[in-house]
DNA sequence: CTTGATTCCGTACTAAGGTACGGAATGTAC
DNA sequence: GTACATTCCGTACCTTAGTACGGAATCAAG
């Protein structure tokens, strides 16, 4: 199989597939000795398939490159991935929580906003310039007050 | 106030002012003619404060920068400000949906994962090979079959 | 045998939001 | 008055996940 036939296959791009071969996320075949094209295994097409199904669930190409290594590796077992997975899942979790957190700020600036009036007078812009607390203290250090 | 000063009051780097300034989203002040370093009122504290509060609610700075002007534009009005403020809440609850979905779906991995054993016959790892349908058919096309 | 489609390969570009660097000018403290 | 800290300024670099481009080689069809 050539390149062009495993990304159609995988549901990617060729050029996707080549990146993925630079990520050293798949290995490139070697070129038959000074003729012809590069000849793509089966298997690749999976592994691709793997790649984009892992990325929905949230995983970066640098963790996906790990959960390949797990599964290459022969002294590793199911309790690594699974471990991997409760990570993410927790990753997830945390994510929804700030989304979360934001949805509801959002919900108080627009049952606060008069809706019509001049922008001087509009609650969302008053809010957001003198945010209630703790999510704007991130950086500060306040060294000399002078 | 001069930028160091400025940049620690709003709790960012140097650095991030000038991004600021380079951005768009704030003016740097004129240098005094031909000596001196510039000076920064204070009301940039403010803005930068904006900036960042707003970039905790999910804005792009492209975003913030829209919202920026419609303050300064009296033209506009609060219902302007308000529709973005909805928008964005919409965007949200849209990420949030799609990670929920993450999460189910790593908890059906989780569960179904036995915990120990050979990664060979780790459910996850096989459940992504084969993924049980839809988000994979994305870029399928499918044009000849040869 | 010529046209058109792929492949190969390196390099450059995209978006977003900054961070870092190097050297010169300037300000401040002891 | 000299050492150190800041500022200024442009440019380059970072991350992530690709996409785009240009030219040469190669292959497949008519």
């Amino acid at each position: 199989m050539r390149i062009g036939k495993l990304a159609e296959k995988a549901g990617v791009g060729v050029e996707t597939v080549r990146f993925y071969e630079r990520r050293g996320l798949i290995d490139q075949p070697l070129k038959p000795q000074s003729y012809g094209f590069r000849s793509y295994p089966k298997e690749l097409v999976q592994r691709i398939r793997f790649i984009r199904h892992a990325q929905t669930l949230g995983f970066t190409l640098t963790e996906i490159e790990e959960l390949l290594a797990l599964r290459t590796d022969p002294a590793t077992d199911c309790s690594d991935v699974r471990d991997r997975a409760t990570a993410k899942r927790a990753e997830v979790a945390e994510k929804i929580a700030a989304l979360k957190e934001i949805q509801g700020a959002l919900d108080r600036l627009i049952r606060a906003c008069p809706g019509k009036g001049a922008t001087q007078a509009c609650s969302i812009l008053q809010e957001l310039d003198a945010p209630t607390s703790k999510e704007c203290g991130i950086r500060n250090s306040a060294k000399k007050e002078k």
